[in-house]
DNA sequence: CAGAGCCGTATTTTT
DNA sequence: TACGGCTCTG
C-alpha cells in the first residue's frame, strides 16, 4: 500500500482522520463530533481510495442533502484535477447504466435511487417514465383518496394520514405490514385502507414519492438478486455521510448494496441525530458495530471549530443522554469567553439584548461583520420579535429556510403543465392545473369525469380522452366543448415536447394557456411578483438546459423528464438566488437549518422550558425521555455552531400564539458547568423577582415537575444542589397502568377505558378530563386537563390514573 | 365560480 | 397572534 504521508491529503490529516483515510477495506464506522474535520476526512478518503488504484467509478458516497453532495463532489473533482494521474484515458468511456464511468458517485439517496429506479423500473412494471410526487402532491392526492373512502371530516385530516404513510415508509413497511392496533380509535384500519389505495392510485399516476424512492429502490434490490448483484459489482466501496440520520428503508438499502464486498463506511455523530421525527433511527449508527462486528470504530474527538468554553459547555450538556457512545470532543483551541447566560423579562427585551449585543460585538474592532453572527431558535414563531428589533436598529438580516421558491402556486402550477405532457397520468397534477387558468371546467364536471375514468379503470386523462370520443352524454355540451379545448390544447403542448427544449414548451404553456395574460390583467403587487417568479424559474429552466446540452442530451421528453426530476428533487435549485443580499447579514434560522454551519457569534434565544426543550417532548412524569434526549441533541447541535462566543437567552415571559407564558429557563442552561457560564439577569417592569439564577431553578424544579420529586423520592433522593439525579431508565420494571384491550385503540385502566372524554383521577392534580391521545399502543401519551385549565401531559408508561 | 369570512390550528424539514 | 384551508354566499 502508498501511504505516501507526503501526499497532501494525508500530511495534513491529524491521526485519528489518517486511520480513518487509510481502513479502506471492511466495515469502518467514523464517529465524527462536530467540528471535527469530517468532509475532510471523507474527501481524503475517495482521494486515497484512487490513489491506491481503486477505479473512481467503484466508489459511492451517499449523502442526505443536495447541498451536502454538491459539496463533496466539488471537492473530489478538485482532488481528481489536482492528482491528475491517468484518469485521462478512461474520461471518455461510456457511463455505466447512468452512472459516470470516471467519477465516483457522489449523490443523495433520494437521486442515486432515482438512478437506479430509472433504470430497472421495467421490472417494477412501468413502461414510461415515472414522476416523483412532492409533500404537496401526497397530501392532494391523499385528499382524493379519503374523499373516495368517505372518511368522516373530523378524522380526514390528510396529514394525519400522510404522516403515518410517510413514517411507514421511513420503516420500509407496504400497507400490509401495519398493526392496526398501534393506532387509535379505528386510525388504524383505515390508515391500512388508505396507504393500500394511496399506493395504488400513486402506481396509476406513474409516480412515486419521497418514500417510495428509497423503498421502491430497496425492494427491487431485495427482489431481484441477479440486479442487485448487477450494482454490487459496480460499486465496491461505499460511503454514507450523517449515518445517525438514516432510516430503516435506507440502512436496508445500504446494507444491501454492501453486503457482497463489506466495504461500507459509515460516517456520522450519534450525538447530532435531530431528525428522529421524520424516521431517522439513532440506533443505525449505535448498533453498526453489533451489524459488523469486526468493524473497526474510529472516533474524530478533535474539534478544530470552537473555543473550548464551547466544547467543554456543550459536553457537558450532551453527556446527560444515555443513547450514545463514549465520546468526548475536545480542543486545542485557546479558552475563549465564557458562555453567556442572560435571562430577560420577556421576548422584546430577549430581541433587544441580542440587537443591542450584536452591534457592540460588531463595533468592538472591526473584527466582525454580520454574517459573522447566526441567531438559532427552536421554532420559526421565535423569529418575529428579533426581525422587529433588528428592522427597528436596522440590522440587516436574512432568514433561512422557510417558505420556498417551489412551493409558490404559480412555479407549481408551471411544473404541472410541464409533468403532464410527459405523464398524461399524472391526476394530481391534471386536476391543478385543468381549470387554472379559469377556463370553465368545474368541479361538478371534474367530477363525472373522474368517475366516468373510474368506471373505465382508466387514468383521469385517458377517461377523459374516451368520453369525449364517445360523445358524453353525462356533461352539458358547453362543458365537453370546454373539455374538448383543453385536450386538444395539451395535445400540441405533448407535440411541442416530443422535440422541443424545455424552455420552449415553458414559454409556450405560459403563453398559450393565457396564464401571464390573467396575471398582467390582474395587475396587482402579488400578481407582479407572480410573474416575476415565473420569469426567475425560466433561468432555472435554462440553466438546467445548458447543463444538459453539455451532457450531450437532446431536447425532447426525455430532456424534459430530466428537468422534473431535478427540479422536484432539488428544490434548492428553485431557491432565490439572493446571495447578494446574505452577505453582510445576520443569518436567523432554526436549530435544525443550522447543522453543519458554523459562525463566529451565535445567539441561543428562547432557552426556555416548553420553548426548548419543546413542549411537546415534555411529558410530567418522565422527566428525561428520549424525547428530551433529542431536544438535547438539538442544543448540542445549537451550541457546536458557534466558534468564539456563545450566547444563551431566556425569556421570563413570551407572548407566543398569541397567549402570554411563563416559563423557566431550561434545563440545558442547568447542565452547563457552571464555571463556564456567564450570568446575568435583566429586570424588566414589574417582572423578575430578586432571587438569583440558581435559586430560581431550584424553586422552578419542584413547581414544574412534580415527577421530577416524585421520581426522586421513590428511586433515589439525591437531590442537592445542582447534582441531582432522577430515573433515567425507562425500561425500569415500573408497573404498567394499562393494557391495549381491544383493536379499536382503547385502554383499560382498571378495568376501564381511558379515551377522550373519560374523567379520570390523579394521585396529584386530582379529577380532569382526558383531551389527547397520541403515540402508539406502546408508549402512549394522554393530555388530561384538570381544573383551572391546567393542562397536563403526561406517558401513560408512568403516570397512574383511575378512571371514574 | 369567486370572494369573504370563519374556523382550527400552530415544532423541527429534506428529499 | 396569524395563517391557511374550507365553507358559505352572492
Amino acid at each position: 500500500m502508498e501511504n505516501d504521508l507526503d501526499s497532501p491529503y494525508l500530511s495534513s490529516l491529524n491521526e485519528r482522520q489518517r486511520e480513518a483515510v487509510l481502513a479502506t477495506v471492511g466495515p469502518v464506522t467514523v464517529l465524527a463530533g462536530a467540528g471535527s474535520g469530517k468532509t475532510k476526512t471523507l474527501i481524503s478518503r475517495i482521494a486515497h481510495l484512487i490513489h491506491t488504484g481503486v477505479n473512481p467509478a467503484n466508489i459511492l458516497a451517499v449523502t442526505f442533502t443536495n447541498k451536502a453532495a454538491a459539496e463533496m463532489k466539488h471537492r473530489v473533482e478538485a482532488v481528481l484535477r489536482s492528482g491528475g494521474k491517468n484518469n485521462s484515458q478512461i474520461r471518455w468511456a461510456q457511463p455505466w447504466m447512468g452512472f459516470s464511468s470516471y467519477m465516483p458517485e457522489v449523490s443523495t439517496f433520494h437521486s442515486f435511487c432515482v438512478k437506479l429506479l430509472r433504470n430497472e423500473s421495467h421490472l417494477l412494471g412501468y413502461t414510461r417514465p415515472f414522476m416523483i410526487y412532492d409533500d404537496d402532491d401526497q397530501i392532494s392526492l391523499l385528499k382524493k383518496v379519503l374523499e373516495e373512502f368517505d372518511i368522516s371530516p373530523k378524522n380526514a385530516n390528510p396529514k394525519r394520514f400522510k404522516g403515518a404513510i410517510d413514517q411507514a415508509k421511513c420503516q420500509a413497511q407496504g400497507p400490509g405490514d401495519i398493526d392496526p392496533t398501534e393506532h387509535f380509535g379505528g386510525f388504524g384500519e383505515q390508515l391500512v385502507k388508505v396507504y393500500r389505495r394511496y399506493q395504488e392510485v400513486l402506481k396509476s399516476a406513474h409516480a412515486f414519492d419521497f418514500g417510495d424512492l428509497i423503498v421502491e429502490a430497496y425492494k427491487l434490490l431485495r427482489d431481484h438478486p441477479e440486479v442487485l448483484e448487477k450494482y454490487q459489482e459496480h460499486f465496491h466501496y461505499l460511503m454514507v455521510d450523517e449515518y445517525q440520520d438514516t432510516n430503516r428503508a435506507q440502512y436496508l438499502l445500504v446494507n444491501l448494496l454492501a453486503k457482497k464486498r463489506r466495504n461500507l463506511c459509515v460516517v456520522g455523530d450519534e450525538d447530532q441525530s435531530i431528525y428522529k421525527w421524520r424516521g431517522a433511527d439513532i440506533k443505525n449508527i449505535l448498533d453498526f458495530q453489533k451489524d459488523y462486528p469486526d468493524a473497526k470504530l474510529i472516533k474524530l474527538e478533535q474539534n478544530y471549530r470552537s473555543t473550548q468554553s464551547i466544547i467543554k459547555g456543550a459536553s457537558g450538556v450532551i453527556k446527560n443522554n444515555k443513547g450514545r457512545y463514549d465520546k468526548t470532543l475536545w480542543t486545542a483551541n485557546e479558552p475563549g469567553e465564557k458562555i453567556k447566560w442572560v435571562q430577560l423579562p420577556n421576548e422584546r427585551a430577549e430581541a433587544d439584548f441580542i440587537g443591542r449585543e450584536i452591534q457592540k460585538w460588531l463595533n468592538r474592532n472591526g473584527e466582525f461583520t454580520f454574517q459573522d453572527v447566526a441567531v438559532l431558535y427552536r421554532s420559526h414563531a421565535q423569529s418575529r420579535a428579533m426581525e422587529e428589533t433588528f428592522r427597528r436598529s436596522k440590522i440587516p438580516y436574512r432568514i433561512v429556510g422557510g417558505v420556498g421558491f417551489y412551493e409558490r402556486r404559480e412555479i407549481k402550477d408551471a411544473l404541472a403543465y410541464l409533468r403532464i405532457l410527459v405523464n398524461p397520468d399524472d391526476t394530481v397534477s391534471l386536476l391543478r392545473i385543468v381549470n387554472v387558468p379559469t377556463r370553465g371546467i368545474g368541479k361538478s364536471t371534474m367530477e363525472k369525469v373522474e368517475a366516468f375514468a373510474t368506471s373505465h379503470r382508466l387514468s383521469l386523462y385517458a377517461g377523459l380522452k374516451k368520453m369525449l370520443e364517445e360523445g358524453a352524454t353525462s356533461i352539458p355540451p358547453s362543458a365537453a366543448k370546454k373539455l374538448a379545448e383543453f385536450v386538444k390544447m395539451i395535445g400540441k403542448f405533448q407535440d411541442l415536447a416530443k422535440r422541443s427544449m424545455v424552455s420552449e414548451i415553458y414559454h409556450n404553456i405560459l403563453d398559450a394557456t393565457g396564464y401571464v395574460a390573467e396575471l398582467k390583467a390582474e395587475n396587482s403587487d402579488e400578481s407582479a411578483a407572480r410573474i416575476q417568479n415565473l420569469e426567475e424559474f425560466s433561468t432555472v429552466v435554462q440553466f438546467f438546459e445548458e447543463d444538459a446540452k453539455n451532457r450531450g442530451m437532446a431536447p425532447g421528453e426525455g430532456m424534459l423528464q430530466g428537468f422534473l426530476n431535478q427540479v422536484t428533487l432539488e428544490a434548492s435549485l428553485l431557491e432565490k438566488k439572493d446571495e447578494e443580499s446574505s452577505t453582510g447579514s445576520v443569518s436567523m434560522m432554526t436549530l435544525h437549518s443550522s447543522k453543519g454551519l458554523e459562525f463566529p457569534l451565535v445567539f441561543l434565544p428562547g432557552c426556555e422550558e416548553g420553548i426548548f426543550p419543546s413542549r411537546s417532548a415534555i411529558t410530567e412524569e418522565d422527566f428525561d425521555s428520549e424525547a428530551i434526549e433529542e431536544e438535547r441533541r438539538l442544543c448540542y447541535v445549537g451550541m457546536t455552531r458557534a466558534k468564539l462566543k456563545l450566547f444563551m437567552t431566556n425569556a421570563q415571559i413570551r407572548q407566543i400564539y398569541g397567549q402570554t407564558q411563563v416559563s423557566p429557563a431550561s434545563r440545558f442552561l442547568h447542565e452547563i458547568p457552571p464555571e463556564l457560564l456567564e450570568s446575568e439577569i435583566v429586570r424588566g417592569e414589574g417582572v423578575g423577582t430578586s432571587f438569583g439564577v440558581r435559586s430560581q431553578w431550584e424553586s422552578e424544579k419542584s413547581r414544574n415537575f412534580p415527577s421530577y420529586q416524585k421520581k426522586s423520592s421513590s428511586s433515589s433522593n439525591s437531590s442537592s444542589g445542582r447534582s441531582y439525579e432522577y430515573d433515567l431508565d425507562s425500561s425500569s420494571p415500573s408497573e404498567p397502568t394499562y393494557q391495549v384491550k381491544s383493536a379499536a385503540g382503547t385502554e383499560a385502566t382498571g378495568g376501564k377505558e381511558i379515551k377522550v372524554g373519560a374523567r379520570v383521577n390523579h394521585g396529584t392534580y386530582g379529577q380532569g378530563t382526558v383531551k389527547v391521545l397520541e403515540g402508539s399502543a406502546s408508549d402512549r401519551k394522554v393530555t388530561i386537563e384538570f381544573s383551572g385549565r391546567l393542562l397536563k401531559k403526561f406517558s401513560l408508561k408512568h403516570v397512574e390514573l383511575e378512571v371514574m
